[in-house]
DNA sequence: CACGGGTAGTTCGTCACACGAACTATCAGG
DNA sequence: CCTGATAGTTCGTGTGACGAACTACCCGTG
Protein backbone atom coordinates (compact mmCIF):
# COMPACT_ATOMS: atom_id res chain seq x y z
CA UNK A 1 0.00 0.00 0.00
CA UNK A 2 2.95 2.28 0.74
CA UNK A 3 4.53 2.88 -2.49
CA UNK A 4 7.15 5.18 -3.50
CA UNK A 5 8.04 8.13 -0.90
CA UNK A 6 11.18 7.28 -1.39
CA UNK A 7 11.27 5.22 -4.87
CA UNK A 8 9.87 1.83 -2.88
CA UNK A 9 7.07 -0.09 -4.73
CA UNK A 10 4.78 -2.77 -4.34
CA UNK A 11 5.89 -6.51 -5.17
CA UNK A 12 3.51 -5.99 -8.51
CA UNK A 13 4.57 -3.26 -10.05
CA UNK A 14 8.43 -4.39 -9.36
CA UNK A 15 7.48 -7.57 -10.77
CA UNK A 16 5.92 -6.61 -14.21
CA UNK A 17 8.63 -3.64 -14.64
CA UNK A 18 11.39 -5.83 -14.06
CA UNK A 19 9.68 -8.25 -16.61
CA UNK A 20 9.38 -5.32 -18.65
CA UNK A 21 13.21 -5.15 -18.75
CA UNK A 22 14.19 -8.10 -19.14
CA UNK A 23 12.17 -8.31 -21.77
CA UNK A 24 13.70 -5.25 -23.44
CA UNK A 25 17.24 -6.58 -22.72
CA UNK A 26 16.50 -9.89 -24.33
CA UNK A 27 14.78 -8.70 -27.48
CA UNK A 28 17.98 -6.22 -27.62
CA UNK A 29 19.95 -8.88 -27.68
CA UNK A 30 18.57 -11.44 -29.74
CA UNK A 31 18.08 -8.16 -32.26
CA UNK A 32 21.96 -7.99 -32.95
CA UNK A 33 22.54 -11.57 -33.45
CA UNK A 34 19.95 -11.47 -35.81
CA UNK A 35 17.22 -13.07 -33.93
CA UNK A 36 13.82 -12.21 -32.38
CA UNK A 37 13.24 -13.26 -28.72
CA UNK A 38 11.21 -16.46 -29.74
CA UNK A 39 14.47 -17.78 -31.60
CA UNK A 40 16.80 -16.43 -29.11
CA UNK A 41 14.82 -18.94 -26.58
CA UNK A 42 14.22 -21.54 -28.96
CA UNK A 43 18.10 -22.05 -29.20
CA UNK A 44 18.26 -21.61 -25.90
CA UNK A 45 16.37 -24.65 -24.91
CA UNK A 46 17.79 -26.65 -27.31
CA UNK A 47 21.20 -25.88 -26.83
CA UNK A 48 21.05 -28.74 -23.55
CA UNK A 49 19.51 -31.70 -25.61
CA UNK A 50 16.96 -32.17 -28.86
CA UNK A 51 13.53 -31.80 -28.15
CA UNK A 52 10.09 -32.85 -29.81
CA UNK A 53 7.82 -31.10 -31.16
CA UNK A 54 5.23 -31.60 -28.09
CA UNK A 55 7.87 -31.13 -25.36
CA UNK A 56 8.58 -27.90 -26.61
CA UNK A 57 5.27 -26.73 -26.72
CA UNK A 58 5.15 -27.30 -23.17
CA UNK A 59 8.30 -25.64 -22.05
CA UNK A 60 7.74 -22.49 -24.40
CA UNK A 61 4.31 -22.87 -23.69
CA UNK A 62 3.35 -22.93 -27.11
CA UNK A 63 0.13 -24.07 -28.90
CA UNK A 64 1.43 -26.28 -31.33
CA UNK A 65 0.39 -24.52 -34.33
CA UNK A 66 2.43 -21.85 -33.27
CA UNK A 67 5.50 -24.14 -32.54
CA UNK A 68 5.25 -25.47 -36.31
CA UNK A 69 5.72 -21.94 -37.81
CA UNK A 70 8.50 -21.24 -34.79
CA UNK A 71 10.73 -23.83 -35.74
CA UNK A 72 9.81 -23.85 -39.55
CA UNK A 73 11.31 -20.07 -39.79
CA UNK A 74 14.21 -21.03 -37.57
CA UNK A 75 14.86 -24.05 -40.03
CA UNK A 76 15.01 -22.11 -42.99
CA UNK A 77 17.38 -19.40 -41.08
CA UNK A 78 19.16 -22.74 -40.78
CA UNK A 79 19.28 -22.85 -37.13
CA UNK A 80 17.46 -25.89 -36.18
CA UNK A 81 16.78 -28.91 -37.98
CA UNK A 82 14.18 -31.51 -37.73
CA UNK A 83 15.23 -35.31 -37.67
CA UNK A 84 12.81 -38.24 -37.68
CA UNK A 85 12.08 -39.95 -34.18
CA UNK A 86 13.55 -43.61 -34.64
CA UNK A 87 11.05 -44.62 -31.72
CA UNK A 88 8.40 -42.89 -32.91
CA UNK A 89 7.68 -42.29 -36.92
CA UNK A 90 4.70 -39.96 -35.89
CA UNK A 91 7.67 -37.56 -34.15
CA UNK A 92 10.87 -35.81 -34.55
CA UNK A 93 13.24 -34.40 -32.61
CA UNK A 94 14.30 -30.55 -33.14
CA UNK A 95 17.84 -30.00 -32.65
CA UNK A 96 20.47 -27.19 -33.17
CA UNK A 97 22.50 -27.14 -36.49
CA UNK A 98 25.64 -26.85 -36.11
CA UNK A 99 25.44 -23.21 -37.04
CA UNK A 100 22.47 -22.79 -34.73
CA UNK A 101 24.73 -23.70 -31.79
CA UNK A 102 27.47 -21.56 -32.81
CA UNK A 103 25.00 -18.81 -33.07
CA UNK A 104 23.46 -19.72 -29.63
CA UNK A 105 26.71 -20.40 -27.98
CA UNK A 106 27.20 -16.62 -29.23
CA UNK A 107 24.16 -15.22 -28.42
CA UNK A 108 23.57 -17.26 -24.75
CA UNK A 109 26.58 -15.64 -22.32
CA UNK A 110 26.06 -12.21 -24.03
CA UNK A 111 22.55 -12.17 -22.99
CA UNK A 112 24.00 -13.68 -20.05
CA UNK A 113 26.36 -10.55 -19.60
CA UNK A 114 23.46 -8.16 -20.31
CA UNK A 115 20.74 -9.28 -17.98
CA UNK A 116 23.68 -9.55 -15.16
CA UNK A 117 24.79 -6.33 -15.73
CA UNK A 118 21.30 -5.04 -14.30
CA UNK A 119 21.42 -5.70 -10.93
CA UNK A 120 24.79 -4.68 -11.12
CA UNK A 121 24.26 -1.76 -8.39
CA UNK A 122 23.31 -4.47 -5.97
CA UNK A 123 25.87 -5.84 -4.06
CA UNK A 124 26.92 -9.67 -3.93
CA UNK A 125 24.96 -10.46 -1.02
CA UNK A 126 21.98 -8.62 -2.73
CA UNK A 127 22.05 -10.60 -5.71
CA UNK A 128 22.55 -13.28 -4.03
CA UNK A 129 19.33 -12.78 -2.03
CA UNK A 130 17.07 -12.01 -5.25
CA UNK A 131 18.54 -14.66 -6.98
CA UNK A 132 17.43 -16.94 -3.91
CA UNK A 133 14.18 -15.31 -3.61
CA UNK A 134 13.49 -15.13 -7.90
CA UNK A 135 14.51 -18.84 -8.02
CA UNK A 136 11.87 -19.93 -4.73
CA UNK A 137 9.10 -18.13 -7.06
CA UNK A 138 9.44 -19.55 -10.16
CA UNK A 139 10.53 -23.03 -8.83
CA UNK A 140 6.81 -22.30 -6.53
CA UNK A 141 4.92 -21.85 -10.28
CA UNK A 142 6.86 -24.58 -11.83
CA UNK A 143 8.20 -22.29 -14.31
CA UNK A 144 10.17 -24.46 -17.29
CA UNK A 145 13.56 -24.36 -18.00
CA UNK A 146 13.66 -21.80 -20.74
CA UNK A 147 17.08 -20.76 -20.01
CA UNK A 148 19.73 -23.05 -18.74
CA UNK A 149 21.94 -22.44 -16.13
CA UNK A 150 25.47 -21.45 -16.50
CA UNK A 151 27.04 -24.73 -16.93
CA UNK A 152 23.98 -26.14 -18.48
CA UNK A 153 24.60 -24.18 -21.88
CA UNK A 154 27.76 -24.78 -23.87
CA UNK A 155 29.80 -27.99 -22.95
CA UNK A 156 27.90 -30.57 -20.55
CA UNK A 157 25.48 -32.36 -22.27
CA UNK A 158 26.95 -32.45 -25.97
CA UNK A 159 29.20 -34.47 -28.20
CA UNK A 160 26.65 -36.68 -30.56
CA UNK B 1 26.25 -28.69 -13.30
CA UNK B 2 27.00 -26.55 -10.69
CA UNK B 3 24.08 -24.62 -9.25
CA UNK B 4 20.66 -26.72 -9.32
CA UNK B 5 21.45 -29.99 -6.67
CA UNK B 6 19.19 -27.98 -4.17
CA UNK B 7 16.89 -26.02 -6.36
CA UNK B 8 18.99 -23.20 -6.42
CA UNK B 9 19.87 -20.92 -9.73
CA UNK B 10 22.14 -17.97 -10.44
CA UNK B 11 20.16 -14.49 -10.45
CA UNK B 12 20.34 -14.43 -14.49
CA UNK B 13 18.11 -17.23 -14.89
CA UNK B 14 16.37 -16.44 -12.24
CA UNK B 15 15.38 -13.29 -14.01
CA UNK B 16 14.97 -14.69 -16.80
CA UNK B 17 12.56 -17.17 -15.78
CA UNK B 18 10.60 -14.88 -13.59
CA UNK B 19 10.11 -13.09 -16.88
CA UNK B 20 9.13 -15.73 -18.65
CA UNK B 21 6.44 -16.44 -15.85
CA UNK B 22 5.16 -12.77 -14.90
CA UNK B 23 4.60 -12.73 -19.43
CA UNK B 24 2.53 -15.88 -19.61
CA UNK B 25 0.62 -14.50 -16.74
CA UNK B 26 -0.51 -11.35 -17.70
CA UNK B 27 -1.17 -12.82 -21.09
CA UNK B 28 -3.25 -14.88 -19.80
CA UNK B 29 -5.38 -12.57 -17.76
CA UNK B 30 -6.11 -10.05 -20.70
CA UNK B 31 -6.50 -12.78 -22.56
CA UNK B 32 -10.16 -13.29 -20.31
CA UNK B 33 -10.55 -9.72 -20.73
CA UNK B 34 -10.93 -10.37 -24.35
CA UNK B 35 -6.97 -8.10 -24.50
CA UNK B 36 -3.85 -8.72 -25.91
CA UNK B 37 -0.58 -8.00 -23.23
CA UNK B 38 -0.25 -4.87 -25.36
CA UNK B 39 -3.54 -3.59 -25.49
CA UNK B 40 -3.85 -4.26 -21.33
CA UNK B 41 -0.20 -2.49 -20.93
CA UNK B 42 -2.00 0.41 -23.35
CA UNK B 43 -4.68 0.52 -20.62
CA UNK B 44 -2.89 0.49 -18.23
CA UNK B 45 -0.44 3.16 -18.81
CA UNK B 46 -3.42 5.36 -19.96
CA UNK B 47 -5.27 4.87 -16.44
CA UNK B 48 -3.18 7.45 -14.76
CA UNK B 49 -3.85 10.06 -17.64
CA UNK B 50 -4.07 10.74 -21.02
CA UNK B 51 -0.82 10.42 -23.21
CA UNK B 52 0.17 11.97 -26.17
CA UNK B 53 1.82 8.88 -29.17
CA UNK B 54 5.34 10.17 -28.57
CA UNK B 55 5.24 9.91 -25.30
CA UNK B 56 3.45 6.55 -25.20
CA UNK B 57 6.20 5.38 -27.51
CA UNK B 58 8.93 6.26 -25.10
CA UNK B 59 6.84 4.42 -21.97
CA UNK B 60 6.12 1.62 -24.33
CA UNK B 61 9.65 1.75 -26.49
CA UNK B 62 7.99 1.33 -29.21
CA UNK B 63 8.24 2.95 -32.75
CA UNK B 64 6.22 5.04 -33.78
CA UNK B 65 4.81 3.37 -36.42
CA UNK B 66 4.26 -0.14 -34.25
CA UNK B 67 2.00 2.48 -31.69
CA UNK B 68 -0.48 3.83 -34.46
CA UNK B 69 -1.13 0.13 -35.13
CA UNK B 70 -1.47 -0.76 -31.61
CA UNK B 71 -3.58 2.31 -30.78
CA UNK B 72 -5.76 1.63 -34.18
CA UNK B 73 -6.60 -1.67 -32.68
CA UNK B 74 -7.41 -0.60 -29.49
CA UNK B 75 -9.68 2.17 -30.78
CA UNK B 76 -11.16 -0.06 -33.39
CA UNK B 77 -12.42 -1.86 -30.13
CA UNK B 78 -13.84 1.19 -28.36
CA UNK B 79 -11.23 1.21 -25.56
CA UNK B 80 -9.30 4.34 -26.30
CA UNK B 81 -9.61 7.28 -28.30
CA UNK B 82 -7.68 10.10 -30.64
CA UNK B 83 -8.38 13.82 -29.51
CA UNK B 84 -6.72 16.58 -30.51
CA UNK B 85 -4.05 18.17 -28.57
CA UNK B 86 -5.16 21.92 -27.86
CA UNK B 87 -1.81 23.13 -27.48
CA UNK B 88 -0.63 21.62 -30.46
CA UNK B 89 -2.38 20.98 -33.84
CA UNK B 90 0.46 17.82 -34.76
CA UNK B 91 -0.15 16.30 -31.70
CA UNK B 92 -3.00 14.32 -30.19
CA UNK B 93 -3.79 12.88 -26.36
CA UNK B 94 -4.95 9.35 -26.47
CA UNK B 95 -7.27 8.89 -23.48
CA UNK B 96 -9.72 6.08 -22.06
CA UNK B 97 -12.79 5.68 -23.34
CA UNK B 98 -15.61 5.21 -20.52
CA UNK B 99 -15.80 1.73 -22.12
CA UNK B 100 -11.76 1.36 -21.89
CA UNK B 101 -12.00 2.71 -18.16
CA UNK B 102 -14.41 -0.06 -16.89
CA UNK B 103 -12.48 -2.50 -18.71
CA UNK B 104 -9.50 -1.30 -17.22
CA UNK B 105 -10.79 -0.75 -13.77
CA UNK B 106 -11.53 -4.74 -13.91
CA UNK B 107 -7.99 -5.93 -15.71
CA UNK B 108 -5.56 -3.79 -13.89
CA UNK B 109 -6.46 -5.26 -10.10
CA UNK B 110 -7.37 -8.84 -11.47
CA UNK B 111 -4.03 -9.02 -13.23
CA UNK B 112 -2.71 -7.68 -9.90
CA UNK B 113 -4.08 -10.07 -7.89
CA UNK B 114 -2.59 -12.78 -10.27
CA UNK B 115 0.70 -11.48 -10.32
CA UNK B 116 0.60 -11.16 -6.10
CA UNK B 117 -0.49 -15.09 -6.25
CA UNK B 118 2.80 -15.57 -7.46
CA UNK B 119 5.22 -15.06 -4.49
CA UNK B 120 2.40 -16.22 -2.17
CA UNK B 121 5.00 -18.49 -0.82
CA UNK B 122 6.87 -16.41 0.37
CA UNK B 123 6.12 -14.93 3.72
CA UNK B 124 5.63 -10.97 4.11
CA UNK B 125 9.02 -10.10 4.94
CA UNK B 126 10.51 -12.51 2.08
CA UNK B 127 8.23 -10.08 -0.36
CA UNK B 128 9.14 -7.10 0.88
CA UNK B 129 12.22 -7.78 0.29
CA UNK B 130 12.27 -9.27 -3.09
CA UNK B 131 10.02 -6.22 -3.96
CA UNK B 132 12.97 -3.80 -2.63
CA UNK B 133 15.58 -5.62 -4.23
CA UNK B 134 13.54 -5.34 -7.75
CA UNK B 135 12.57 -1.81 -6.79
CA UNK B 136 16.26 -1.12 -6.90
CA UNK B 137 16.66 -2.76 -10.02
CA UNK B 138 13.97 -0.93 -12.30
CA UNK B 139 15.32 2.17 -10.69
CA UNK B 140 18.62 2.00 -11.61
CA UNK B 141 17.85 0.61 -15.18
CA UNK B 142 15.46 3.73 -15.74
CA UNK B 143 11.77 1.61 -16.98
CA UNK B 144 9.08 3.30 -17.59
CA UNK B 145 6.14 3.35 -15.78
CA UNK B 146 4.64 0.74 -17.65
CA UNK B 147 2.15 -0.70 -14.95
CA UNK B 148 0.79 1.93 -12.08
CA UNK B 149 1.72 1.13 -8.52
CA UNK B 150 -1.55 0.44 -6.64
CA UNK B 151 -2.90 3.90 -5.77
CA UNK B 152 -1.94 5.27 -8.87
CA UNK B 153 -4.99 3.89 -10.98
CA UNK B 154 -7.65 5.31 -9.89
CA UNK B 155 -7.96 9.52 -9.28
CA UNK B 156 -4.60 9.96 -7.27
CA UNK B 157 -2.38 11.42 -9.72
CA UNK B 158 0.65 11.59 -7.69
CA UNK B 159 3.40 12.65 -10.07
CA UNK B 160 7.44 11.48 -10.79
C1' DC C 1 7.28 37.62 -43.33
C1' DA C 2 9.51 33.58 -45.35
C1' DC C 3 12.18 29.72 -44.94
C1' DG C 4 14.02 25.76 -43.28
C1' DG C 5 14.98 22.30 -39.83
C1' DG C 6 12.87 19.64 -36.36
C1' DT C 7 8.71 17.34 -34.41
C1' DA C 8 4.07 14.59 -34.35
C1' DG C 9 1.73 11.10 -36.50
C1' DT C 10 0.22 8.28 -40.36
C1' DT C 11 0.67 5.18 -44.31
C1' DC C 12 2.61 1.36 -46.58
C1' DG C 13 4.90 -2.91 -47.26
C1' DT C 14 6.96 -6.70 -45.00
C1' DC C 15 7.83 -10.10 -41.84
C1' DA C 16 7.21 -12.63 -37.28
C1' DC C 17 4.06 -14.55 -34.02
C1' DA C 18 0.09 -16.85 -32.06
C1' DC C 19 -4.04 -19.27 -32.25
C1' DG C 20 -8.02 -22.64 -33.41
C1' DA C 21 -9.92 -25.85 -36.53
C1' DA C 22 -9.34 -29.29 -39.61
C1' DC C 23 -6.33 -32.63 -41.37
C1' DT C 24 -2.78 -36.80 -42.02
C1' DA C 25 -0.26 -40.31 -40.18
C1' DT C 26 1.14 -43.25 -36.76
C1' DC C 27 0.90 -45.69 -32.25
C1' DA C 28 -1.21 -48.75 -28.97
C1' DG C 29 -4.85 -51.39 -26.74
C1' DG C 30 -8.44 -54.61 -27.26
C1' DC D 1 -8.40 -55.24 -37.60
C1' DC D 2 -10.65 -51.36 -35.52
C1' DT D 3 -10.61 -47.51 -32.66
C1' DG D 4 -9.18 -43.88 -29.83
C1' DA D 5 -5.34 -41.20 -28.57
C1' DT D 6 -0.99 -38.90 -29.96
C1' DA D 7 2.48 -36.12 -33.05
C1' DG D 8 2.74 -32.73 -36.30
C1' DT D 9 1.24 -30.00 -40.25
C1' DT D 10 -1.74 -26.92 -42.92
C1' DC D 11 -4.68 -23.08 -43.42
C1' DG D 12 -6.88 -18.81 -42.45
C1' DT D 13 -7.04 -14.88 -39.48
C1' DG D 14 -5.68 -11.34 -36.55
C1' DT D 15 -1.99 -9.05 -33.90
C1' DG D 16 2.48 -7.03 -33.35
C1' DA D 17 6.75 -4.70 -34.75
C1' DC D 18 9.61 -2.26 -37.75
C1' DG D 19 11.78 1.11 -41.34
C1' DA D 20 11.10 4.23 -44.96
C1' DA D 21 8.56 7.60 -46.91
C1' DC D 22 5.14 10.93 -46.31
C1' DT D 23 2.02 15.06 -44.53
C1' DA D 24 1.29 18.57 -41.51
C1' DC D 25 2.64 21.58 -38.28
C1' DC D 26 5.79 24.05 -34.86
C1' DC D 27 9.25 27.46 -34.14
C1' DG D 28 13.63 29.96 -34.41
C1' DT D 29 16.36 32.61 -37.45
C1' DG D 30 17.31 35.91 -40.80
Amino acid sequence: MSEHDDGRIGIVAALVRSTFLVNAVYTESAREYGLTMQQGQLLCVLMTRPYGMSELGAVLRLAKSSLTGLVDRTERNGLVQREPDPRDTRAVRVSLTPRGRDLAEEFYPETCRRIEALPAELDASEQEALAALLGRVVLDNEVPVVFPGPGEGGSTARGS
